[in-house]
DNA sequence: AATAACCTTTGATCTATGTCAAGTAAGGTT
DNA sequence: AACCTTACTTGACATAGATCAAAGGTTATT
């Protein structure tokens, strides 16, 4: 199953420079460049770098220096952090239209990797910043972002200490969903880019219970399960199946 | 024991305004306002409405509209998130400085408790929201706390989906120490004015596991258990229970 | 000072989920 | 097509932490 925004390096790559850039862009209404005007576009614009990236590769660290920020403008990452021990939580996964770096800040906060082919447009995180400094709708606009980024992170806390793994991997099926929904539009069909280990780590589960789960759910025609995704047969029991 | 920030109300209430208020608040470092230059503090100052809350009180729940938003200038507060059928999850805890409403979004995204008796200064979320809107500086200073918020979120993601119950305990410990650290300064001495099923609600544990660990970590000579808080013994074996 | 209400601690047992260990299927490569 | 690698599934068993139950302590109330 492949998600096609088509492929915005298309028409963008060239010495890595682009123009055309902004209006082009597939994810400009979803990202946070949807709080420029023309004349800050262009200011933008002048200061992005198109980059292509290939599945399976690590993209920055935490604890690095943040060089550099970006909007996904196609493919998936998975934005985590791993413990010394080789324990690893998945904070999140990042669709067409997210902004990687949000805050700001002078270190990278978690660890990215892509998870399929991906075209990101980068940005000098300081360039960037002082752009953002003297356009206050650019501010306002990464601090919406940061803050539904904050109000998720907290119902995924919930989701973490206080539900059971049916829940959880209910929940995350509607969410992941919902997030796909906005960007590619309705669909029956959830594309699943990550691995069921990636989704183990997301939920704090083990790779075994989530395919235990999502067999069960398959048993009982709930979901079907089809190859780099699965399909929501019942909404309703879906849904029931995590107490508000 | 008692925390004393000397109480900000003294000096403050007065029909429910005041003047002086932010030369003499003594959170003001700490606190979002430290963003604004002497001009933009009287505008604040205007629209500032001190408040005294007693312990134990809830003051404002999720999906409710966000009316007022505050400064907590003393005492302390639980942040929460519950489901229907009990379960609850504290998203975390409020001290001096905080502010209660970064997001500045319509409704209140979590539930919120008193733990103490409490001041805020509390402002109309609109009227702020306008200051905000005119006041590059402020809204800088919004989006530095939420995307710290936001960190501490995604290392409490970490927390809860991938460590062990006594890792958990150990990281709350010497991450509430380190927040108290900063507003009142260095002690060996951690005061906890939440009861040991706030913290389990925290940590996604439950009481009883919280309180085993607690009192093996005083066996073992790593803490004090005394009235009102706990102090730690052996900072070194404290953080050598939770790999980094 | 005695009583009550509420926390907290401790012990005994249970269970949801983790761990260990095979299998099976799906791509990718030669 | 056969092989290999990697991902997923399934089963059997183990365990960290939950649940149930009963004392102890503290703080507030009369």
């Amino acid at each position: 199953m492949t998600l096609t925004l088509p492929d915005i390096a298309d028409y963008c790559v060239e010495a890595g420079r682009c123009k055309q850039v902004c209006n082009g862009c597939k994810v400009r209404l979803f990202a946070v460049c949807a709080a420029l005007d023309d004349h800050e576009i262009k200011a933008l614009e002048k200061m992005a770098r198109q980059k292509t990236l290939s599945a399976r590769q690590p993209i920055m660290f935490a604890g690095e220096p943040a060089d550099s920020i970006f909007t996904l403008t196609s493919g998936f990452l998975r934005l985590q952090h791993d413990l010394s021990d080789g324990r690893r939580q998945i904070i999140g996964f990042a669709a067409p239209g997210d902004f990687i770096g949000l805050g700001l800040n002078s270190t990278y906060v978690y660890s990215v990797e892509t998870l399929t082919d991906v075209t990101v447009c980068g940005f000098d995180r300081i360039e960037f910043s002082m752009l953002a400094h003297r356009t206050p709708g650019l501010i306002e606009r990464l601090h919406r972002s940061a803050s539904h980024e904050l109000s998720l992170a907290q119902e995924h806390m919930v989701l973490l200490g206080r539900r059971r793994a049916e829940e959880r991997v209910a929940l995350f099926l509607m969410s992941w969903r919902k997030k796909l929904q906005r960007i590619f539009g309705p669909s029956v069909t959830v594309p699943l880019p990550m691995g069921r280990q990636d989704i183990a780590d997301h939920l704090g589960l083990t790779i075994e219970t989530v395919s235990r789960i999502i067999s069960r759910l398959g048993r009982e025609k709930i979901i079907l399960d089809v190859p780099g995704g699965l399909r929501v047969l019942d909404d309703g029991r879906l849904m029931q199946l995590a107490p508000a």
